[in-house]
DNA sequence: TACTTGTTCTAGCTGAACTAGATCAAGTAG
DNA sequence: CTACTTGATCTAGTTCAGCTAGAACAAGTA
C-alpha cells in the first residue's frame, strides 16, 4: 500500500492519511478484506507518531471503510455501491469550477453547504 | 446583508465569513457594484473582533470575489461566469455521495484529490 | 504462554485562530 | 484644507487542535 504524507500541507497528517487511505478504496485499488498495515508498522515506515496512524484508522472505521480489532489489525470494509458515478459526477464539478476560476477551497466550501 | 456564524463550528470564523459571503455572490444575492458592509460594522454587528473580518474580505479578494481600498470599503467585483451549471453539477456530486452514504468531509476530500 | 495490535490515558510542545489596541495610509465628504 | 471613513499593518496575549511521546491495558492470534 503506497500512502504519503506532506508536512509543509495545510492539511492535518491525519487527514491526509484518511484522503490517501479512502481514495484507494474507493478506486478499487485495496479491496474488501485486505489487510492494511498495523498502525505502529504505518507509523514507522512514514516516521509518524503511533497515535497519528491509529486516528486516521479511527477516522476510517466510522466512516466505514474499514473494520478495526485489536490482535487482528486494520481490515478493508466491504462496502456497497458503485463509485464510478460519483467519479464522473466529480470530475464534471471539477472542470466546472475550474472553467469558473474558482479556487479547490471555494468548491468544496460551496459543496459543503450544498451538503447540509 | 445575512451573514450567521456559529461559534460552535470546527470550521474558523473566517472561513464561515468567506463562505457566507461568497455563496450569497454566486447565487446572485449580492450584485456586482454592491457594497459591503465596512469591516468594523460587520464585527460589531456579528460580535467579532475587526481582524477576522478583515481576513475573510482580504480571502475573498484574493479569490476575486470582492475588491477593497481604504476610505471606500468592500465592494462586489464583476465576474465573469454563469454559476448555474455549476450549481446543477453540485446539487448532482451531492446526490450521488448520498447515495453512497459519503460523509461530507469524504466527499470533500475526494473532489480535493480530484482538483489536483 | 508469548506475541500482535488496537484502545486508552497522561503529558508536553507548537502553530493557527482569535482577540485587543494602536497606528498608518488611501479615499471620501464637508 | 480639514475631518471622517475605512482598509492595512504591527505587536501581543490567550486558547485550542494537532502532533509527539511513553506507558499500561485488552482482545485476538500462534
Amino acid at each position: 500500500m503506497l500512502v504519503t504524507v506532506d508536512l509543509a500541507s495545510a492539511l492535518p497528517l491525519f487527514e491526509q492519511l484518511v484522503a490517501g487511505i479512502r481514495a484507494q478504496i474507493i478506486a478499487g485499488e485495496l479491496r474488501a478484506g485486505e489487510r492494511l498495515p498495523a498502525a505502529r508498522e504505518l507509523a514507522a515506515s512514514l516516521e509518524l507518531n503511533v497515535h497519528t496512524v491509529l486516528r486516521a484508522y479511527q477516522v476510517l472505521r466510522d466512516e466505514g471503510f474499514i473494520d478495526l480489532r485489536r490482535g487482528r489489525g486494520a481490515v478493508v470494509a466491504h462496502r456497497a455501491g458503485d463509485y464510478a458515478q460519483l467519479g464522473r459526477e466529480i470530475d464534471r464539478v471539477v472542470v466546472e469550477a475550474r472553467k469558473l476560476g474558482l479556487t479547490p477551497n471555494a468548491l468544496t466550501a460551496l459543496i459543503r453547504k450544498a451538503f447540509e
